[in-house]
DNA sequence: AGTATATAGTTGCATTATACAAGCACTTTT
DNA sequence: AAAAGTGCTTGTATAATGCAACTATATACT
């Protein structure tokens, strides 16, 4: 592999976590914290699940996700609902009010990227895109 | 832009923050910590500066710098230079430890993103640098 | 010159996100 | 039926951070 594309790479990725974590931290306008709209994300995506998947999904610990999830919960976002077949079970489901919250937040990500991409020409976005992609699914082959 | 091109790379984003996050945070290995790393790379890149201008830089409060910065010097990785001009003014210079830390590190860094792309085309990894260079720099015209 | 204001940095305090450990209620296994 | 396992919650500790108060120095204005 060619060394200066690693360093240049090396270098960006940095960069790139840096701004992007900036971002999300200003991002506090709405009611939605960073975790929080990870965890709907997480339940958008793959549908209702309990405490402990969404843990493991995210690799946060347990009793971290459980506070979230009590979080959302409180404000109305998810409803809990209990599985009839395990007693200790619950999953956690999208409301009206979590889904449209998920979705306000998720236009304004959408909003704010395409405006950083507002010169970017079609053919870059879309390479981009893919070699993100492709850069996630080669960190989990690992 | 097209719309399926724009989800792709928020899902994407997000998706890169997070791994990266998460391998970052298990990158205690070594004696450097996220924001110790991302200090010292901070003097490394742009020279020595004082606690202000390194918060200013990396958008932290000048306190947490100034804690950061505390225990780079207690670790005798930077030295504190007194500003002959301004009294109150100081500013954090390398070590030859420090620098050795910090090539290290940043060497871990690289050898864990070249194996991250062991697979990957010359001509990818390449592509993918400038693209990450260009999307953080449209980031800043905004 | 002298006073007021601004700046660089430190430190105390509060907040927040998180992990770990203990505990509870329920289920599965033996 | 007892033991072990599982899903979840809650108490406690820690670490990173921001804000506010403070110190010491520098700059500006009158």
């Amino acid at each position: 592999m060619d060394k200066h594309s690693l360093e240049t790479l090396e270098l960006e990725l940095a960069i790139l976590i840096r701004r992007v974590s900036l971002i999300t931290k200003c991002n506090k306008s709405g009611t939605l914290d960073k975790a929080a709209y990870l965890l709907l994300h997480q339940i958008t995506s793959y549908g209702s699940a309990g405490v402990k998947a969404l843990a493991d999904e995210s690799h946060l610990d347990i009793s971290t996700v459980s506070r979230q999830a009590a979080s959302l919960e409180q404000k109305g976002y998810v409803d809990r609902i209990s599985d009839p077949l395990d007693g200790r079970a619950c999953s956690l489901q999208l409301t009206n009010l979590g889904t449209k919250e998920y979705n306000e937040h998720k236009q304004a990500r959408l909003d704010k990227i395409a405006d950083i991409l507002k010169n970017w020409s079609n053919e870059e976005c879309e390479v981009f895109g893919q070699l993100l992609q492709k850069y996630n699914r080669s960190i989990i082959d690992m």
